[in-house]
DNA sequence: TTGTACGCGTTATCAA
DNA sequence: TTGATAACGCGTACAA
């Protein structure tokens, strides 16, 4: 059907129609080392008639580096906050010249084994992890001499890692809330429990947004009620499906004295938060205000919901810049985290 | 910070560990041609002692093949559509032992044809665009050598294509609204007269999802209201806003006799729909049936949107098969098209 | 200012 | 049954 035709020119081939030698062609195409103006013009035209273009596979075996980096995702489908880190890597890794492979591990840890198996394989220049699974698997890469980088959570403290600050955001989240006179405040999250700590140098991500809600009570004088704080796991890795939120949110509404505003640390759970209050028959944000996290869903969410966004092409740009870091041997220390902030829209008003 | 260690190791390492030649480990590996026992479990304990991995990049340049396609993407992080076809290429890709590099055009031409530049640089084997934009950018990769396949849309007749079905969950849709009893039912898509139409042969999705459209009115005798349709764009390519929905819901329902039933034909214009329906302190189903397309939010939303499901996953399977099938030199001929289907879920109901 | 020649790690042919 | 050996296309040290 389509049409099949010459492969590209090589090296050698431009050479011998502009008549002069490889090494000529490399130094025009480097822009350094001596060339005659006239050889000059001659490669030119040569390289142009026969459409050259570099072999990034001869170029690589020869440089030992692929330009290309390996980037390991969690589930890309399921949470869009994957796929906006993803775009950022991308983003910056393509300014840079490089290219990067995705994998997805699921949560799984052979999964993970795998992917980074094939990583090893393309001889990617560095691996970034947004979300290792097993700290084994980062290993592995350092002993195949590939530097591997953390993006969002850690898995082992012996990696750099590239992260957002949490608490910024969700502080913020509870001051607006209590600002608008709301008292009792309900929690909806990832429990810190269930996420693998397998470095208790780390803090975890639901831990900072856990503590910035009780410092946000605190800070507004109102007593913390465990009666109030749903914990959980955030959606299915496995099919994506996010009724926890809804969950949550049914069994705060069942309560004798239920929340009039609540916080939940995704956006995924937020929808599932918005679903259950409108089965209710209840209003937003007129009889519940709801915010979320993330900033992914939450344009397209009935109300728009006021979110605390996470910045993450930022994130993922953060991510790449250390991984570039560690190929070029430089240091790599830990970047100070980004931060998140709040994000108006309609799903939080005046407490009733 | 982290552990940098040996590289991996060669053949020839391993080669002269086990004290055979190169070509004996290449035997192992491959486990073709005559290789004595003893000669084997020298090689294989040299294998596992070095951890030895091969290195593609060698590899491709031996073979001329590289083992890695291009995905080319409108808008990953704008319409969730496309992270699902490139997990679809993705995983099937992953199966046959291929990677996939992507790249997103947000629907500019000069951005396309950058990416596909870097993608012959790459030596991929093969290119899906899940739309393309400009016919001459596959022809280009045509003209070095590469195929390149056309995913959903078709930019050009002399490229493969891999589509889904359209009608067949359009034509769902409307028989269930109008079984509901629904009479005054307004479309709200895409228009077909905004997308570029290069090649008149095609017949492109917008076409085949209003004809639908009418079809279902007149199968249930209910002529057709031009004032009911409103056409558009899906959402901005450049900053992912999807407020049209929610603008041509408002006009909609600022009709003297308005609509009992929307179809929408994208899941992000159907959350806008909602929106607008909520701040017109509606109800949905009761007052309002609304139905979507793709089924990419529609579980997040509020209520949960009924649907026309896209095989999205399926759509990206069937993509790479015709890659596949290109780079072996077989046959190209385009698949029949997938089918859609109606996800039903609860945002439609008996006619008010 | 230019060209020769080697090696990167594989695969594959051919002779032994 | 096995081992030399020649590419693949590029970068670069070195010689001219």
């Amino acid at each position: 059907m389509e049409v099949r035709s010459t492969k590209s020119a090589t090296l050698q081939e431009v050479a011998s129609q502009a008549g002069v030698s490889t090494a000529t062609v490399a130094r025009v195409l480097k822009g350094r080392g001596y060339v005659s103006a006239e050889a000059r013009v001659r490669v030119e035209t040569a390289l142009k008639s026969t459409g050259y273009r570099p072999n990034a596979m001869a170029r690589g075996l020869r440089t030992q580096r692929s330009d290309t980096i390996g980037h390991m995702l969690t589930a890309i489908t399921v949470n869009p906050f994957f796929v906006n880190v993803a775009r950022g890597v991308e983003e910056a890794a393509f300014e840079r010249g490089y290219k990067t492979f995705l994998f997805n591990h699921n949560g799984r840890a052979e999964r993970e084994r795998l992917g980074v198996e094939r990583f090893i394989e393309r001889r990617v220049d560095a691996v970034l992890f947004t979300t290792a699974v097993e700290p084994e698997n980062l290993r592995l890469l350092a002993a195949a001499g590939i530097p591997a980088i953390q993006v969002e959570r850690a898995a082992s403290a012996d990696f750099p890692l590239a992260r957002v600050d949490n608490a910024v955001g969700a502080r913020e989240a509870l001051r607006h809330l209590t600002g608008l006179g709301h008292r009792r405040i309900a929690f909806v999250g990832g429990d810190p429990d269930r996420v693998a700590r397998r470095d208790p140098l780390y803090r975890v991500v639901e831990d900072e947004r856990i503590a910035a809600y009780r410092e946000g009570l605190e800070a507004a004088g109102i007593s913390f009620d465990p009666a109030l704080v749903r914990l959980g796991r955030y959606y299915d890795l496995a099919d994506g499906s996010g009724s926890e939120g809804y969950r949550h949110m049914q069994a705060l509404l069942a309560l004798p004295d239920r929340p009039t505003a609540i916080f939940a640390t995704c956006d995924i759970l937020a929808a599932g938060v918005l679903q259950a209050v409108y089965d209710a028959g209840l209003r937003i944000p007129h009889d519940i205000s709801v915010i979320g996290f993330d900033d992914t869903l939450a344009v397209n969410l009935t109300p728009p919901l006021t979110t605390v966004a996470q910045p993450m092409a930022a994130l993922g740009r953060a991510g790449f810049a250390l991984a570039l870091a560690a190929i070029e041997g430089g240091p790599t220390a830990d970047p100070p985290p980004l931060e998140t902030r709040l994000v108006m829209r309609r799903s939080t008003g005046p407490a009733p």
